[in-house]
DNA sequence: AGCTCTTCCTGAAAGC
DNA sequence: TGCTTTCAGGAAGAGC
């Protein structure tokens, strides 16, 4: 699944062979992932890439007219976030066209820009270049950018748990459950603590851990768990250095202990139990109680 | 504010 | 063997 990584890798390759070309036509599979496809079938044709960059999760393709006596409205963003399984890769236009693949943006070279996705969990839209930064202020800050203090303060004043907050792309824009898991074991921080019962030098401590493992993985090329292509269609290496995700039943890297797997924050999520203790979790609530055996009762009413 | 559940979608894996 | 069911998960929205 493409977390900041993978999409930074991706923005990198595409960064080297895109600005400079037009995009001449574009063209749709299914589009049910796509904001408004019309929009994007009038406004695209005849710009030129200026540009290709990253926010969070998000590919921003900056395009701009050919012919700048036009007017200034003309400038366009393409964001692309990749979902699941989203794959975008530059080819020629003659290459065999992969299963899922349903958008293509056929350059002024000969090459096709095309957008492949299994899951279609992916989205795709157009913003003129002047409602773009409506569009950013919606995310929450870069991982890479902020700084000590301020990540302090921001988690410091939070009553969910790590994990939970690690995810929310409206805090930190950009960690996915890989890198969250990958960044809290490093940290030696249980996924399941409250934000707001840490002390100052563990939150230090998290913010340093998410850095260094989203350096690494960039370094690394991201992971390919299953789906996951840079804009070359080459995996990335990163999988190979996971310490906890996915690799529940194994010896920690560290300790030894056998690595968990429990559901946090509804995510699938992976910790070292002895190198990463519970501390104080909140005891479930009488209401988490009723929830939960609600749940069940709904469960084996279905399956019964 | 924050939690859980649901929805979207497909292929892999588990279950029978 | 082959069919059916379950699960995974990023993000958004509903409801509590």
């Amino acid at each position: 699944m493409p977390e900041l990584p993978e999409v930074e890798t991706v923005v990198r390759g595409l960064r080297a062979s895109l600005p400079g070309r037009t995009i001449d036509e574009v063209r749709f599979g299914k589009t049910d992932f796509v904001d408004d496809p019309a929009l994007i079938s009038e406004r695209v044709p005849g710009l030129k890439i200026s540009g290709v960059t990253r926010f969070g999760k998000f590919i921003c393709i900056g395009l701009d007219a050919v012919s700048t006596a036009e007017n200034i409205e003309t400038a366009q963003c393409l964001i692309i976030h990749l979902g699941m399984t989203g794959q975008l890769t530059v080819v020629h236009s003659g290459d065999p066209i992969k299963p899922h693949t349903h958008v293509f943006f056929a350059l002024d070279d000969g090459r096709e820009l095309r957008y492949t996705d299994v899951r279609r969990f992916g989205r795709m839209l157009v913003v003129s270049a002047s409602q773009f930064p409506e569009f950013k202020s919606r995310l929450g800050k870069e991982p890479l950018e902020i700084g000590a203090e301020e990540f302090c303060d921001d988690f410091s004043s939070r009553r969910a748990r790590l994990k939970a907050l690690l995810l929310d792309q409206s805090i930190l824009c950009g960690v996915g459950n890989i890198y969250a898991d990958e960044s809290l074991f490093r940290a030696r921080l249980h996924p399941a603590r409250i934000a707001e019962k840490l002390k100052r030098e563990q939150l230090l401590a998290l913010h340093k851990a998410i850095r260094a493992v989203l350096e690494e993985a960039i370094l690394s090329r991201g992971s390919s768990i299953s789906d996951y292509r840079d804009s070359e269609g080459k995996r990335g290496n990163f999988q190979l250095k996971h310490r906890v995700y996915k690799r529940d039943g194994k010896p920690c890297v560290r300790c030894k202990s056998i690595i968990r797997r429990m559901i946090v924050a509804g995510r699938g999520t992976h910790f070292c139990p002895a190198c990463q203790p519970a501390g104080r979790i909140r005891r479930t609530s009488k209401k988490d109680a009723a929830a939960k055996d609600r749940s069940k009762k709904a469960r084996n009413k279905k399956s019964g």
